[in-house]
DNA sequence: TGATTTGGTCATATCCCTGTCACATTGGCA
DNA sequence: TGCCAATGTGACAGGGATATGACCAAATCA
């Protein structure tokens, strides 16, 4: 099952690793930092689920998307799995176009971020590899804080998110910070957009946080 | 055990409010409304059952998710949960990954039928997520109050309400505000509409309140 | 190690929102 | 038609939320 599976993703042009444990797999993800995950529910020694579960607590690993094959489509197994923050289900017996599919569907979802150059309108520009922000092709003079706000803005566009939400998502979380002091890192990043006129895209949204948007207020 | 709860979930994250009778947790379910409730079975004075039933009678409460804790797992008591509108189970004794997976789980699941864009008509349409009003793909300027009062109208569309039921629904109980106040709500947001000409989906109905409404009048 | 940058916090300034009032307007009824 | 009650509307002051500059400790760099 599972060679048959990575003939066919290699064949699909994704490059395949393969697990036959959980534990091996744990190894694995923690080598190799994968962009997605195939899951049998059936493992030997421990389970999908428990599994899951290990993947979701971790802070740098739980943002791999995880897709999960099962044998059955009973309601509970997919219950117990979504609590384990499973992001979607193929159930067995499966098409190759529906698994391709789904797999694309979920590293869309989850993917934007995986991207090392991001652009903007054509007028703002992040490279990752050059860990550069450009703006009208002008270096943008930005503090590290700033560059993984910015980044962070850059892949959830369009989307408000509160000072609470930012400190776990672009601080990470146990991170016990002052929620004003986003303000001031806000301030900061405005402040450097600002000699390029593109400091209104970082918008305030008041009494709930802030927000990236292209499009004016 | 309440303080144990709160001081675990405080420490992953979460804002707890405590209560420790039922009547005491209406009032603060009132002024607060929370995300989300955890309810002991076993409650002094009205019991969780009566508490989950008084939550689900009301229209503007009845969306919060909410967990039972239960010391036993007989059927019966699931049956009558289930029957009062109890959205998951946690037996006592329980991990507390277990509680967490299962606040995450019914959050999101709440979260995600909550729907996030509401559209009206065609033309106006409210997205939640981005916390913005467009009409006609343009952006509306309207300040908070004006926002949640918009919201509750777009879910409560063709029916009319009184000046003290959106005092009630829309700012909360317990708040003593003047009830002619609500009309220069009404006018603000007539007046953010005004430039896209849907000024006319707020309707007053003259002696009773206000009703929004697709049809004109 | 000393110089420089960075990051978090605070105090203060500013801005926006809000509830209320006074007055204008409208609608219904005798 | 004229009066009264209900609603519409503009203005305003106070309060709360956000913006901003300054400061110092910690980290980084030379």
């Amino acid at each position: 099952m599972r060679e048959l599976l990575a003939a066919t993703l290699s064949g699909a042009g994704y490059e395949v690793l393969e697990a036959a444990t959980g534990s091996e797999a744990q190894q694995l993800v923690g080598d190799e930092n994968p962009s997605l995950i195939l899951l049998d529910w059936m493992l030997p020694g421990m389970s999908g689920l428990e599994f899951a579960k290990w993947l979701k607590r971790d802070d740098r690993l739980c943002e791999i998307p995880l897709i999960m094959l099962t044998a059955r489509d009973e309601e509970n197994y997919k219950v117990q799995g979504l609590e384990a923050g499973v992001d979607d289900y193929v159930t067995k017996p499966f098409s190759t176009r529906e698994l391709l599919a789904r797999i694309k569907a979920v590293l869309r979802r989850a993917g934007a971020d995986s991207s090392e150059l991001i652009r903007v309108d054509g007028r703002l520009e992040m490279d990752m590899v050059q860990h550069r922000v450009l703006a009208d092709d002008q270096p943008v003079a930005v503090g590290p804080t700033e560059f993984k706000l910015l980044h962070f803005f850059l892949t959830h566009q369009e989307r408000v998110y509160s000072r609470a939400q930012l400190l776990d998502l672009v601080w990470g979380r146990n991170v016990y910070i002052e929620e004003r002091t986003v303000d001031v890192h806000i301030r900061r990043l405005r402040k450097a957009l600002e000699p390029h006129g593109l400091e209104e895209m970082v918008q305030t949204v008041r009494g709930v946080g802030y927000r990236f948007s292209v499009r004016p207020v």
